[in-house]
DNA sequence: GGTTTAATGTAGCCAAGGCAACACTTCGCG
DNA sequence: CGCGAAGTGTTGCCTTGGCTACATTAAACC
């Protein structure tokens, strides 16, 4: 059921299988890195907004039960991106809040750029929150070089 | 410890809560889905370049243990997207192949317009990997917008 | 101040997606 | 044909990230 001779040969152009895998390795990771990222960005907000960050708060932004945010709270805590006594209310180390600004910024920076790709506004906030986690410094920077250029009138 | 007086006033700009939570369960969506996107992209290849799909190779492209890749074509087979016999191989069903032809057309639709947008390449193929993921019809859309565009000479 | 209400925390359950270790086929080669 | 190597499958374990149900604490209201 081969569909030619015996020695494989590759038709159009064989992947590196290695490369590949890393690939895929680092898009796991970012999958991984996404929630963790998408927490610490909120309890910003809220502690910026509201002044405290309260469990109920951020799982109803998140849109999960307040169990399940209680519980990644802690694991923020254990990564060592948060602090909380109970019920004290959630903080950011300074480690949580420079994940907290590059991710806002990161989120506003995807968020434009959609939009100026002429995406809807509604569907460039969607897409924003899952893309936001996979965008390189390389990539960002690209998104960036764009809506400047596109400031600029579309010229040069 | 609240900023202000009393009744919370939003400084800038209140995200409206209920809509935030379904942006962020639309993310955990297609973030439960990529895996699933991604094996069926792979087997789909293999298939075609090589007229098998092993779980050997395919564990191999994806950087998993061949136990994590046979254990997760078992649930394409629960799901309707692949069939496999023991020892077999594994064959995609029609809805695996529609599958397999959209996440094919999406990751070189985003490939290309990264590399357009003058991201390295390596860096491209990266990012799209996980962003691919992400990318609804809409935004789809806008980056084929944007590279024929680019395609005519960055003209109208 | 006491009581109701809201928030918080805990426990136990589940599915997905990883892994290593071990057992069993199948394939290729002499 | 037989045997060793490669591929395959199974088992058991773990973490993450969901949920519900229940207990407990704090806040708000009368
Ligand atoms: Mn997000
Ligand atoms: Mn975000
Ligand atoms: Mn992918
Ligand atoms: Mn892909």
């Amino acid at each position: 059921m081969t569909p030619q001779d015996d020695t494989a040969l590759p038709e159009t152009s064989a992947p590196a299988p290695e490369e590949e895998a890393a690939r895929h390795a680092s898009a796991r990771s970012a999958r991984a890195s996404a929630l963790t990222e998408d927490y610490v960005e909120i309890i910003a907000d809220l502690l910026e907004r509201e002044g405290e960050a309260r469990p109920t708060d951020i799982a109803r932004r998140l849109g999960v039960a307040h169990a399940t945010a209680i519980k990644t709270i802690a694991r923020l805590k254990r990564d060592g991106l948060a602090r909380a006594r109970p019920y004290r209310g959630v903080f950011l180390t300074d480690r949580g809040w420079d994940m907290a600004r590059k991710m806002k910024a990161r989120h506003q920076t995807v968020v434009a750029f959609l939009l100026a790709l002429g995406v809807p506004a509604e569907v460039a906030e969607v897409d924003a929150e899952g893309i936001e986690h996979h965008v390189s410094d390389a990539t960002l920077a690209a998104f960036e070089r764009f809506l400047a250029q596109a400031a600029r009138g579309d010229g040069r």
